[in-house]
DNA sequence: TCCGCTCTTGACCATTTGATCAAGAATTAT
DNA sequence: ATAATTCTTGATCAAATGGTCAAGAGCGGA
């Protein structure tokens, strides 16, 4: 009798533990080689694995990289999300920032990956630039508006005050290379995270009435 | 009677020009895709010349990108050379800010071309990032200290005062993409400069006496 | 145990791509 | 003019690389 299974969408285990080492894998890869940079052949070698039984689990290389990006966009974006508008808002901004440099400083690569992938125009993540992270940020620049409104925060533009936040952040994962060097030495990331915090927020204090 | 000619290390007028094509649709392909991911092909179409021309006057693709990289380094350097101790502090930090905004929305390929290369660990500016960045930050680092020291300018670490600016200014031209679809429309150019210099600057501010 | 399904891999293929070469065209110097 | 030098390119090569395939090994349910 012909077995009528429907096409079980379920992982085994074999296929959940070997997708998640290729994504380790891969990650690894194309953080410091780039999409293109990256070869299928590395990918597997890291992943200990023939290249033809990492092609049975991802068929195509971008393929990987897709499920990647896919698999850490929605953590990236977590600590925007947990802004709280009934928080105090210089505490509230403290946090985010704070909550930035440690995903900057505990996961460069995911880092680095993203930048890489908008760096060459973000072709695989468009849709998402321009729907949830859109929507998401106008949402929280909205917040922090009526935070400025309410004259606990001093005034600025709500969306370049993130764009700010976001930059100053994520140099010190995309570009460790280059603050390691200039400062002669491997970073300490609490030093860096008390001196962003302070160039970024101490202009938003309100001025005593 | 054989010619004792010093090889001519002079450029004739065509190897000038060809040189300059070349290294101007260099920047377009680089910018764009990274090291790996230009093709020699590409830049000889753009360059409008075959590529066996293009490898007689750069011999190897690596040698493109070098000599672009060499190109310039140096322009980059130049608002924060420009930083004048004698120059009234505040003043002298918004022309700096002012001038780096412009230059990224100038000339954003080449914003993008150094983010992609320390993105990927820097491997051919190495010497220069370890050498003469790390030289003239040092010394600017100290100007904006002993501004601080003598009041002028409100207290925070210069070296991550300098990576701020540095990274909120090429934020602009390194994440357009990603600005453009936040916004929801191309940037303007002026009033990103304006919001960015009083994020930056507002903090630093002298508190009245 | 046995059967079907999942997993694994060596060998192979087609395409892309950096680089070479020889030969001819254009330019320059005498 | 003409010889020497510089410039240009079609043809071609070797290596790298994304992806396929068929055949066999391993695993799980009856």
């Amino acid at each position: 009798m012909p077995q009528l299974k429907t096409k079980a969408p379920i992982n085994t285990r074999i296929q959940a533990r070997n997708k998640e080492l290729i994504l380790e894998a891969a990650l690894e890869v194309f953080s410091v080689s780039g999409f293109r940079g990256a070869t299928v052949d590395q990918i597997a070698a890291r992943a200990d694995m023939s290249k033809p039984n990492l092609l049975y689990y991802f068929r195509r290389k971008e393929d990987i990289y897709v499920a990647l990006l896919e698999h850490t966009l929605s953590d990236w974006l977590e600590p925007l999300r947990a802004l709280n508008p009934q928080g105090d808002p210089l505490a509230e901004l403290s946090r985010y920032i704070t909550a930035k440099m440690q995903m900057s400083e505990a996961n460069p690569m995911a880092s680095r990956l993203f930048a890489n992938e908008i760096l060459h125009g973000a072709p695989m993540i468009e849709k998402f630039l321009k729907g949830p992270l859109k929507q998401l940020v106008a949402e929280k620049a909205e917040v922090i508006r009526f935070w400025m409104a309410t004259g606990k925060l001093s005034h600025a533009d709500p969306y370049h005050l993130i764009f700010a936040i976001w930059a100053v952040t994520q140099h010190y994962a995309d570009f460790s290379v280059q603050v390691e060097a200039v400062l002669g030495r491997r970073e300490n990331g609490s030093s860096a995270q008390k001196a962003v915090l302070d160039i970024l927020l101490r202009g938003l204090r309100p001025r005593q009435p």
